[in-house]
RNA sequence: GAUUCCGUAGCUCAGCCGGUAGAGCAUAACACUUUUAAUGUUGGGGUCCUGGGUUCGAAUCCCAGCGGGAUCACCA
């Protein structure tokens, strides 16, 4: 048994070698057949009592109090807690009391896994209980968990707060914390319910390729790997538009992916390096009819979470009824700074832009420049869903021209509580247009313009071939889950963000200090004294080393001899 | 990347002007047949993040590093 565990984990094995002894198999293999949970015991006990007169549950002890010859003990399963009532003799019934005295009071500990067999009532105080009179280990756990508790009132103590060990060891938090399961069940119901409002209207779900040799349909910068048997690099997609648009060329009426986006750029609490985003396209509609769809879906999410249309985001009551506001790009920079760039060329873009103490760089082009000057000031101005429209052509590739609108597109990005969280399209399809604005990519790029689009060939190929008029759609769905949740952090609805790798404490194994002499009894005591390496043992002074053994055996309280001194200095040559 | 704060027991945290570490919960032992943040009594448990420096003496002061949080920048 290694001394780098805790005092409460050596105990804990302990404790599980115990149970064998006792002929309990810790993990048993066998199905535990579940009749009801926890939640459910707690609404419809009172309601039919006659139903709970025979129940199996299954869960983790979170805690326990003993009190002689009767107990309780609360089991946490999926749903909640429900108090658990034992009593000595129920459980063990004749003049054995190993069961109770042994197995339940001494061996088993908060965190375990139990199935209970047993009848509800209602305790002298009033709380609704599961009177326990089988019991059945079904895991035993070694290590022990952050207790978290709560009184009556639901005040939390010593709860479980560091993001770092939250993240790293999510499923530790989601057991202490259970509240923070609502996220991610809601995430669900998210995705769901746009699936479901997405297979409504007959369009499909559809898998486009993540290994890309091409990293287009948007503008980032891609983690790059490569293939061995082909031997070519390959990029992790930063989108995956152009192969949605590949297949509204093959014939389909509506596609739609959610999948995973991978980008090689900064992390903080709304970016993460992989992020899921979902994309549909729709042939033979354009982006006004999209917007009353974006209306529609986003109702029913909101419905879906909070069963009405109006929900609290922060500081903010924000209403996903649509119809949402509509404002032209230009006119949102005048509605906003009172500054009118509709007519302005490059030179005066960036003149404007310093006036309003923009910082501006020499790779910037005239849509660079009102971007800057919009997520500048605009922006987190945009509360309430607001649809920004026809941007400026330079900044958007894959749009259509405006119909009507000279230098213009036909793009919106809705915007709530001042963050962008969808981007459509009337996609472009006119195939000869299309190379030309990737030409202009390539010219921004040889510029500086680090996020210019690459050009994918076999796109434009696909586009010769001949595209029918569609309109494109875009959402983060991160985003929007956080924006559901009320959540101000991405990390808070991925269950695992992305996080820099634990560092691994470089350890020699117990062979290495056989190897070199030390006797395998004191393996243990030389890595308690914190020489995790051979190397670290060498470098020590050998006649402290020999001091020191005499010290941890006296302080472990060990049986062992020590080593002579001249094998002591062995370990050092 | 910049600024700033933080890193002490399994968890949450004290620890002042430098004198070799404390509390609550958890854990161990005993008591207790309806408690509920159970209770009472008694114990055990520490690489004070790591490495340097100042000092007779560092958890504490200084420097560097590592890890994390927050804000900002970058990134649609």
């Amino acid at each position: 048994m290694s001394t780098n565990l805790s005092e409460q984990e050596t105990l804990r094995r302990e404790a599980l070698q115990n149970i064998r002894n006792l002929g309990i198999n810790p993990y048993p293999a066998e199905a535990f057949a579940v009749t009801t949970t926890a939640q459910d015991i707690l609404q419809n006990y009172k309601l039919h009592p006659d139903k709970y007169q025979q129940v199996q549950i299954a869960g983790r002890i979170m805690s326990r109090r003993i009190m002689g010859s009767a107990s309780f003990a609360e089991l946490q399963d999926s749903t909640g807690r429900v108090q658990v009532y034992i009593k000595r003799d129920d459980i063990s019934p004749g003049e054995d009391k190993t069961l109770y005295n042994t197995v339940f009071k001494k061996l088993l500990d908060i965190g375990d896994f139990l199935g209970i067999k047993g009848f509800v009532f209602t305790t002298q105080t009033g709380e609704i209980s599961v009177h326990m009179q089988e019991m059945t280990i079904l895991s035993k756990s070694l290590k022990p968990l952050p207790v978290v508790k709560r009184d009556e009132d639901g005040h939390i103590y010593d709860s479980f707060t560091d993001p770092e060990m939250r993240y790293r060891q999510r499923y530790v938090d989601l057991t202490v914390n259970p509240e923070f399961k609502e996220i991610f069940i809601n995430r669900s119901k998210v995705v769901k319910t746009m699936r479901s409002y997405f297979d409504s209207k007959g369009w499909i779900e559809v898998e486009t390729p993540i290994l890309q040799s091409v990293h287009g349909g948007a503008a980032a910068r891609p983690f790059k790997t490569h293939h061995n048997a082909l031997d070519v690099p390959l990029f992790l997609r930063i989108a995956n538009e152009l192969y949605l648009k590949k297949l509204i060329v093959a014939g389909f009426d509506g596609v739609y992916e959610f999948g995973k986006m991978f980008r090689n750029e900064g992390m903080d609490r709304t970016h993460n390096p992989e992020f899921t985003g979902l994309e549909i396209y729709v042939a033979y509609q354009d982006y006004i009819w999209m917007m009353g769809m974006v209306e529609e879906c986003l109702e029913q999410v909101a419905l879906a979470i909070h069963g009405k249309t109006k929900i609290q985001v922060g500081q903010q009551e924000i209403e996903f009824a649509g119809p949402y506001e509509k404002l032209s790009m230009y006119d949102s920079i005048q509605k906003f700074t009172g500054i009118d760039v509709s007519e302005m060329d490059e030179e005066a873009l960036r003149e404007t832009c310093k006036n309003l103490q923009i910082e501006v760089d020499a790779s910037m082009g005239k849509g660079k420049l009102i971007d800057e000057i919009f997520s500048e000031k605009v922006e987190a101005q945009l509360i309430q869903p607001t649809y920004i429209t026809d941007y400026p052509i330079e900044m958007t590739p894959l749009a259509k021209k405006h119909r009507t609108k000279e230098g213009l597109v036909e793009r919106f990005e809705l915007f709530v509580n001042g963050k962008e969280i969808a981007n459509a399209y009337s996609e472009l399809n006119d195939p000869i247009d299309q190379r030309e604005r990737f030409e202009e990519q390539l010219l921004l790029a040889s510029r500086g313009d680090e996020e210019a689009m690459v050009v994918d060939e076999d796109f434009l190929r696909s586009l010769e071939y001949g595209m029918p008029p569609t309109a494109g759609l875009g959402i983060g769905i991160d985003r929007l889950v956080m924006l559901m949740t009320n959540q101000s952090t991405i990390q808070e609805v991925l269950f695992f963000p992305q996080m820099r790798p634990e560092k691994k404490a470089n350890i020699s194994s117990t062979e290495d200090f056989l190897k070199i002499g030390v006797p395998a009894e004191w393996v243990p005591v030389i890595q308690k004294m914190g020489f995790n390496t051979v190397d670290e043992l060498q470098k020590a002074t050998p006649n402290k080393v020999f001091n020191d053994l005499g010290g941890m055996r006296k302080k472990l309280k060990l049986d062992i001899v020590i080593p002579p001194k001249e094998t002591v200095m062995q370990w050092f040559l």
